[in-house]
DNA sequence: CTAGGGTTAG
């Protein structure tokens, strides 16, 4: 008990009952004297005013009750703090808060708990914490308050001390603290403790501790228990259904979202803006233009949900459709920094560059402060379209203009725009310059750069960093035994494939999808299982042949551009996006685009393939790679051939 | 009187 007294004190609570820890000045001269009961008429009068809401006349009606000897109780003076809250009156409720601890008046703990959410409502958290520490008896849901509080407010230390400390009070919690206090968890530790905990006291069956369990253990990326308490459950709300698609879109596992949201639809559920912010979240992971189309039809009950419509510009944005975007951007009555971020990074990523910084500039000139992100997107566009002196200044000016320190990212942004533009020293002088530490990320930056400008030493110095930090990281092997075949070093070549096999490192085949009457179709490099696979080939040849007519002729050296990483054989042929383009103009009508999506980067082989295909069957395509953005049309790529 | 789910980059 001495412990939890002293801890008590120390976030400035008094245990000792005792002791009169209310020291208000009294507002009424009968100080002093016993509280009469309430007059029925004076008091009617004053809570008619409450119920209407008008704080003034309530206020006034409260005093003329105090000048008659007369005091509001615990039930009148809640009208009153809602009366606060409704007209968001900070002032008066402080007033009332007075009121409620002058002439000695002892207000129940319940009345006391209604003053702390008032505080907590309107934010001010170091009142709310005074009153709690004040107070002389705290009950479940006084403390609930409280870590409700801090839990809303990031506090997640404070949250759980106060759970900690409410235990060692011997106040049990109940379901409504158990959801509280999983939101201020950041390690598994932490829930599965609590998860126990629930299970002990009967509690873990409420709807709102599971979805409450359900999104932290997805937040935490673990999948499999969010996935086992949704299916322990026998009675769902659509919370709880939100709970787990959001955390299956959230963890990129956007089959398996669209697949629960199909079982909701089901079991009866209709969509509202979460659930759909989520589908569409899973369709921009998966480019799923098309069924996010028709989401974009439940959307429109909801056009002023600012979250759903920034999910939605995102989603056309990933999926290539950029005049969709600007029509729903256009449309949105409210924009925040997510909204003009998102648009000027998709505008960026489909190679429009100019259009991201022009957007730029309108969102600066409309008031909305950029943040991190927003900064990222500009310096990605300046990469893009090798913009040195914009991308430098707007590097060396964000922390001056926007008080934004750079980080890793932005590093990456100009790292590579410098590499791109031929100034890979200057490259290199940023990466040791950096205050953060470069991570592999970095360094595949600083290898991308390289290997763009055929800087062989610096290519294998960059890789071998890479390695040191992902040491399993496929991709890196296989391009440092391209560079080492590309110089003859063929010792180091063996030495390379030693040790992938040693460490059993199997590079991931390439792969790509395309969406077709709503169905995806995927395609992995060299591919046998697609149904069509021997018409797909058939044409494929036939398409490379007439190719071959109009000049074209398969680049099978990339050793220094195989962003792909894939098989350096006859496979090339056969890249992933090669098939999914031939399967794309069997069963796309003439008009419609072309839009792939793929695991790997694309090669310089492919990528030659694919601006001579769209030329010659006039067709436009877009293939999204990981990174990045290609539009081919008449021959030409947004990309301007640097990627 | 106290509680759960959704958006930008990587």
């Amino acid at each position: 008990m001495r412990t939890v007294s002293a801890k008590l004190k120390h976030i400035g609570t008094s245990l000792s009952s005792s002791s009169r820890p209310y020291s208000l000045t009294p507002l009424a001269s009968s100080h002093g004297k016993p509280r009469n009961p309430p007059s029925p008429t004076l008091l009617n009068e004053f809570v008619n005013f409450c119920y209407q809401r008008d704080l003034a006349k309530a206020m006034n009606a409260m005093a003329a009750m105090e000048r008659h000897g007369i005091y509001a109780d615990s039930i009148t003076y809640s009208e009153l703090i809602k009366c606060c809250l409704a007209r968001n009156a900070v002032e008066q409720g402080k007033l009332v808060h007075k009121h409620v601890f002058s002439n000695g008046y002892q207000p129940k703990t319940f009345l006391i708990n209604i003053l702390i959410s008032m505080y907590v409502k309107f934010k001010l958290l170091d009142e709310a914490q005074a009153l709690f520490g004040q107070m002389p008896e705290r009950n479940v849901v006084s403390w609930t308050t409280m870590i409700s509080a801090y839990a809303n407010a990031k506090l997640s230390d404070k949250a759980l001390e106060f759970f900690v400390l409410m235990l060692r009070e011997g106040v049990l919690p109940n379901m409504f603290t158990f959801s509280s206090v999983l939101r201020a968890c950041n390690g598994l530790f932490n829930v599965r403790q609590l998860h126990c905990g629930m299970i002990k006291l009967g509690l873990e069956s409420d709807v709102f501790v599971r979805s409450a369990l359900i999104d932290v253990y997805s937040k935490l990326d673990e999948l499999k228990d969010a996935i086992c308490v949704f299916n322990e459950m026998e009675t769902k709300d659509l919370v709880v259904w939100n709970s787990i698609i959001g955390g299956l879109a959230q963890n990129n596992d956007g089959d398996e979202a669209l697949d629960q949201f199909k079982k909701m639809k089901r079991a009866g559920f209709t969509a509202d803006q979460a659930t759909l912010t989520s589908v569409l979240r899973a369709c921009t992971g998966l480019a799923l233009l098309e069924v996010g189309r028709q989401v974009h039809v439940h959307v429109l009950k909801f056009d002023v949900d600012l979250i759903l419509n920034n999910a939605l510009l995102d989603m056309y944005c990933k999926s290539g459709s950029l005049e969709d975007a600007k029509s729903v951007f256009e449309r949105m009555v409210h924009k925040d920094v997510i909204s003009w971020s998102t648009m000027i990074a998709g505008l960026a990523q489909n190679g429009f560059s100019q259009d991201a910084l022009k957007l730029f500039d309108l969102m600066k000139a409309s008031g909305i402060k950029p943040n991190y992100i927003t900064i990222l997107g500009v310096l990605f566009a300046c990469s893009h379209a090798g913009l040195v002196d914009d991308g430098s200044y707007y590097f060396r000016s964000m922390k001056r203009l926007y008080g934004i320190d750079p980080g890793r990212e932005h590093y990456g942004c100009i790292i590579d725009l410098l590499g791109r533009a031929g100034k890979v020293d200057e490259a290199v002088r940023l990466v040791q310059e950096m205050e953060c530490e470069p991570d592999a990320v970095t360094w595949r930056t600083l290898l991308g750069a390289s290997r763009v400008h055929h800087n062989v030493d610096l290519a294998i110095y960059a890789a071998k960093q890479v390695l040191k930090l992902d040491p399993e990281d496929a991709g890196t092997y296989v391009l440092l035994s391209n560079i080492y075949a590309n110089s003859q070093r063929w010792e180091d070549v063996s030495e390379i494939r030693r040790q992938m096999r040693e460490k059993g490192i199997t590079k991931e085949p390439g792969c790509s999808w395309i969406e077709v009457n709503k169905q995806i179709h995927a395609f992995i490099v060299g591919d046998t299982a697609h149904p069509k696979i021997n018409e797909i080939n058939r044409r494929l040849n036939q398409l490379i042949h007439k190719l071959m007519g109009i000049g074209y002729v398969p680049d099978t050296n990339f050793v220094l551009q195989d962003l792909e990483g894939e098989q350096r054989d006859d496979s090339l042929w056969y890249h992933s996006e090669k098939l999914a383009i031939v399967f794309g103009l069997m069963s796309l009508s003439s008009g419609s685009v072309i839009r792939i999506r793929k695991n790997l980067r694309i090669c310089g082989d492919c990528h030659t393939f694919t601006k001579l295909v769209a030329k010659m069957e006039c067709r436009v395509i877009v293939i999204r790679d990981p990174i990045r953005y290609h539009h081919f049309q008449n021959g030409v790529c947004s990309c301007g051939d640097y990627w």
